[in-house]
RNA sequence: GCCGGGGUAGCUCAGUGGUAGAGCACUGCUCUGAAAAAGCAGUGGUCGAAGGUCCGAUUCCUUUCCCCGGCA
């Protein structure tokens, strides 16, 4: 007899869930499963803040270090390997624990989206992504009026992948489908105050930049054949030590720009999440520790 | 002390004889296989101070205070 019970962790950077939940996880005999789009990368491990063995304290984590920063990964794959991962904690008659601030992974397990089954194709999108923005929109109205109609037609990304699932799936866009929700599921985000979160972002940099850590983990990426333009497309810490490796700024304007664009994401974070109306926000272990002993 | 240049949004700066803009910051938001990505919107200034000319001055004139460079 298996259960499907599964607890969320999620919150902005910086505040605290890798801790919490290891906590949790001792306290609840439970395994963990991230919702992180850069913990899933070998070798970014400092810059993207992921456990250390010793950290992990014997609680088994799933969905870190799982694919090359060479190639792209994305929602559907993590989707795939998340539910098979959760699915097999519970067999075993252990709580998975999903923790991460990437909201879009988690929303594509917590509701079940269904997402296009289109394949990136990189060659088309750098086609398209040639072509003046305002036409492909025009394209798009043509082929899928419905999708044009509610898509950002500012937003270059989303309008070349509307594109894309049309173009090889010779119809519209399918509108957005969630499935029927697979778990029983209890979803807790940890609130700080922004002065807070900014101080807390603050000492985590410092904290990584000691001993040159993060830029020789920067340095190691680059060395073992990850462009300087995909560590760009990383964002923060990639972005801005690949730039500063490249002598484009200077080591102050990389703390700065790390410091601000980080405070920017974990705004970025706490709106995305904030449409959710099932998180239960939790200031410390202790409410958490509550909510989850009901949940059980 | 003299000669230049400058004082306009939190910061860096545009600009005009009819009470002002940009980028960044800040605030809010979007999210259909890149999501730490990619986009959108909004708030914000008695234009250094005081006089004068003018129907009207942030813009022209005078004085004054402050900053930067050069010469003494």
């Amino acid at each position: 007899m298996t259960h499907n019970k599964l607890i969320v962790i999620l919150g902005p950077t910086a505040s605290g869930k890798t801790d919490l939940s290891i906590k949790l996880a001792k306290k609840f005999d439970g395994e963990i499963v991230s919702a992180d789009s850069r913990q899933v990368y070998k070798g970014m491990n400092i810059g993207s803040g992921k456990v250390t063995k010793k950290e992990t304290a014997g609680i088994p984590h799933h969905l870190l270090s799982i694919a090359n920063p060479k190639n792209r990964f994305s929602v559907v794959q993590y989707q795939k390997l998340a539910l098979k991962a959760i699915k097999s904690i519970q067999k075993k008659n252990k709580i998975p624990i999903l923790v991460g601030g990437t909201g879009f992974y988690i929303q594509s397990i917590v509701d079940g989206i269904i997402i296009p089954e289109i394949k990136p194709d990189w060659a088309l999108r750098k086609k398209l992504e040639k072509i003046a923005l305002s036409e492909l929109f025009k394209r798009l109205q043509k082929l899928d009026p419905v999708r044009a109609s509610n898509i950002d037609q500012n937003n270059p990304r989303r309008v070349v992948r509307a594109l894309e699932v049309v173009l090889k799936l010779g119809k519209p866009v399918p509108t957005l489908n969630s499935k029927k929700p697979s778990f029983n599921t209890l979803q807790l985000g940890i609130t700080k105050s922004s002065e807070k979160l900014k101080t807390l972002i603050r000492k985590r940099l410092i904290k990584r930049l000691k001993n040159n850590a993060m830029i020789n983990e920067v340095k190691k990426l680059h060395k073992n054949g990850v462009s300087w333009k995909r560590l760009e497309e990383f964002g923060l810490e990639y972005r801005f030590v690949a730039q500063y490796l490249q002598n484009k700024i200077n080591y102050q304007e990389m703390i700065n720009n790390i410091q601000i664009e980080s405070e920017h994401y974990a705004k970025r974070q706490i709106t995305w999440f904030k449409r959710s109306k099932k998180i239960n926000w939790i200031k410390d272990y202790k409410e958490a520790e509550q909510l989850i002993k009901k949940f059980i």
